[in-house]
RNA sequence: GGGCAGGUACCCAAGUGGCCAAAGGGGGCAGACUGUAAAUCUGCUGGCUUAUGUCUUCCAAGGUUCGAAUCCUUGCCUGCCCA
């Protein structure tokens, strides 16, 4: 195991902060002579088993310390998810079953394992010990707090000020999320930096319960691909882990350069006045390649990058179009029996389901964002002609292609 | 328990009897420009085989009216103040 000034070094990187920094250095000096990993805790929401390249910056963080010999307990909340998620307002609440969280907590392994080292991390959820809490005891647990202190938190705060609704029960998830702590006996807990009051609590709570507090350690929080709001789910700004290799691609390129260097930072462990010395572009496909071959595999990588340029530099028109569209005599007039016959070319847009609505397609042709056979159509009204089997190829915006034949 | 203020499209928000499929902003999509970037400009942004046509929408259910997002009743939800 690395000296303390060595693991420092790799647990400091990229952290917006350390909640103290002394008492870090002591654990870690009390590990080494104690030889005893500490238990690095982080916590998951099981209702989002759809990882993201924002959720990394933690998973990469709890990589460092796995490295580093440290115990590693990805705590997955499914106490907390069964009975409802508090931050979304108007969010229906979808009591997870079980099955379903068991059925979440497989695909997070599938993903985290593509980072962290299965053998050395424990997954573990919070239904374990709060599944079993009595009444009595919750009412326990929510006498260590005060409504002041909980009040203090940014986002109570504000909807407080602002007459939003806030809900008892939402009192008790920092509570909850603090005794997993204790629970755990965690040494240090990780989180992005809108989790700094709830990690915070973990610490109090150890206290009240006679543990040695936490470390509270905070992470960036990575913006989505719009550059500015956190990424999310349900902003619909995000990257998943499990996006195809070439969708993965385009959305890093759609990033803007500023993103791009930000992504550069927390994302991997390039040198950044390299990546900024390059052209933009380049820059941002090293970037992209490097993330899809990170999670799909070196080929993956290498072909997204080659389709993307086919694709979008080139305009070619790409092997395997986003649909395809088989046409039968009852889609197409003026049915000259085997030979063929054509249809409307709204309809025949909105029939490749890449568009929400016919009066979508029609609005999309007259606005120009339709190409058939690589000729702009702006006439939702234009009948295109099919003969027998022959194909024709669409293009329907910026991204989307489809083929089309008559096939009866 | 009492008083007051609210609930409008993806989000914020205007509209207080017909000119309302509903202003404005954000977001999104498209076009131009590009590096599928950003910024900027322009257009679009309920559905229907597009029709100066029709259907469904302004928390929900009823009601008044020739006509309701708008008025009335009840219910549900939210915030504030008082107890």
């Amino acid at each position: 195991m690395k000296n303390v000034g060595q693991q420092l070094d790799l647990i400091l990187r990229g952290v917006v902060e350390v909640i103290q920094q002394p008492e870090l250095e002591a654990k870690l000096k009390r590990s080494l002579a104690e030889q005893r990993p500490l238990r690095i805790k982080a916590g998951f929401d099981p209702t989002a088993p759809d990882l993201h390249l924002g959720h990394t910056v933690l998973i990469h963080k709890l990589k460092h310390f796995q490295d580093l010999g440290h115990h590693v307990i990805f705590l997955i909340g499914d106490f907390t998810g069964m009975i409802g998620d508090p931050t979304g307002v108007s969010e229906t609440r979808r009591a997870l079953t079980k099955e379903q969280v068991q059925e979440n907590a497989k695909t997070y392994q599938r993903q985290i394992f593509k980072i962290l080292d299965p053998e050395k991390t424990t997954i573990d959820f919070n239904s374990r010990w709060m599944g079993p809490m009595t009444a009595d005891g919750l009412i326990q647990l929510a006498a260590h707090y005060r409504v002041a202190r909980m009040m203090e938190r940014d986002d109570f705060h504000k909807r407080y000020q602002e007459q939003k609704p806030i809900s008892v029960h939402e009192f008790l998830y920092p509570l909850v999320q603090g005794y997993d702590s204790v629970a755990l006996k965690a040494d240090v807990e990780l989180g992005g930096t809108d989790q700094k009051f709830n990690l915070l609590v973990g610490r109090e709570l150890q206290r009240d319960y006679g543990q040695e507090s936490q470390v509270v350690i905070t992470m960036p929080l990575l913006e989505g691909t719009d550059g500015v709001k956190k990424m999310s789910k349900s902003v619909g700004n995000y990257i998943a882990l499990e996006d195809k290799p070439g969708e993965m691609f385009g959305k890093l390129m759609s990033i803007s350069d500023t993103l791009m260097y930000r992504y550069y930072e927390l994302l991997t462990t390039e040198d950044l006045s390299h990546a900024k010395s390059l052209h933009p572009m380049e820059a941002k496909q090293a970037l992209a390649e490097l993330i899809v071959t990170r999670y799909h595999g070196v080929a993956a990588g290498k072909q997204a990058r080659e389709e993307f340029q086919h694709k979008f530099q080139a305009k070619e028109f790409p092997d395997e179009p986003d649909s395809r569209v088989d046409l039968k005599s009852e889609d197409l007039s003026d049915i000259d029996a085997v030979v063929g016959g054509s249809i409307k070319l709204a309809r025949l847009i909105a029939k490749t389901g890449l568009v929400s609505s016919s009066s979508e397609a029609r609005r999309l042709i007259i606005q120009g964002g339709i190409e058939v056979d690589g000729i702009k159509e702006s006439n939702p009204d234009k009948l295109i002609p099919f003969s027998l089997n022959q194909p024709r190829r669409l293009k329907i915006g910026k991204k989307k292609f489809a083929v089309a034949q008559f096939r009866p």
